[in-house]
DNA sequence: TTTTATTTGCAACGTTGTTGCATTTGAGAT
DNA sequence: ATCTCAAATGCAACAACGTTGCAAATAAAA
């Protein structure tokens, strides 16, 4: 599914600023920060145009926010748009990617009577392959 | 265990910032932000010494920070110290209360060949048994 | 081409968190 | 009780992230 469709099934108006970001995250294979997805577009657009961008596809489950932590912010495509289950997301500390884990599912939890959930976030925090393999104490 | 004698067995100076700290965060039913934490707090610190301090904590496995979203913080006693296992804390989105789910375990994942597993932040945001029922759409 | 609601860019602002440095303080030694 | 010194604190300045209001520009439908 081409950006430009993603956007109008939404009813939402096709500016290139919101096309630009949603292919570059459907281009990479990696969640991308507000900075990597700026590095990969083409034109050159207000921070307050970035953050409302982001939000309006949030909001139209176009992406999805991953808060790595309270100074990492990253965004990937929603599971309404990949087709994916939810699932878990391993972040590498020293490589600072993110990645789904697709084998590790998120299950339904038993919440505590009356409570309801709307979303999870589960999130691995480690050192991927290529990072222990480099890393000095081995 | 007093905030002194944890201050102590980790061979931290006992000062009343981070005696103050402890204390609150160990009073409290739920996690607390930094805001919240001041409010209780004795003292007056500089927001500074409070970061300072809530690194030191945490570093030393006196404390964990919750992070709910990229604008909010919270943090409550390190499982060390509480004696329980890791588990899953849910945030209700109305009344921003942080509760663990001493329930809802976590398990160490499988993940792929070469990887390896630090922490993990697993938080299930949606509303609570009193905010759903107070609210209007029922 | 005209119209209109939406989106954008800009300026200003608020919050969160960090750094460098001088001053103060906790805690062990005297 | 006092001295000593590393560690902790307060202050000022700064950086990053994110939001709001408003005028100008633009997408999309008439």
């Amino acid at each position: 599914m081409e950006p430009v469709e993603i956007l109008s099934s939404r009813n939402l108006k096709r500016t290139s600023c919101r096309e630009g970001i949603i292919e570059v995250i459907m281009n990479s294979k990696n969640a991308l920060s507000e900075i990597e997805i700026r590095e990969k577009l083409e034109g050159n657009y207000d921070r307050t145009t970035f953050y409302r961008s982001f939000k309006t596809l949030e909001e139209n489950k176009i992406i999805h926010k991953i808060v790595v932590n309270n100074q990492l912010v990253k965004y990937a495509l929603d599971n309404s748009i990949t087709q994916k289950k939810e699932h878990a997301h391993f972040y590498c500390k020293e490589c600072n990617i993110i990645q789904c884990l697709d084998s590790v599912l998120i299950e339904k939890p038993k919440l505590p009577d009356g409570y309801s959930e709307s979303e999870t976030e589960y999130i691995i925090k480690g050192f991927c392959k290529s990072c222990k393999e480099n890393s000095v104490n081995h």
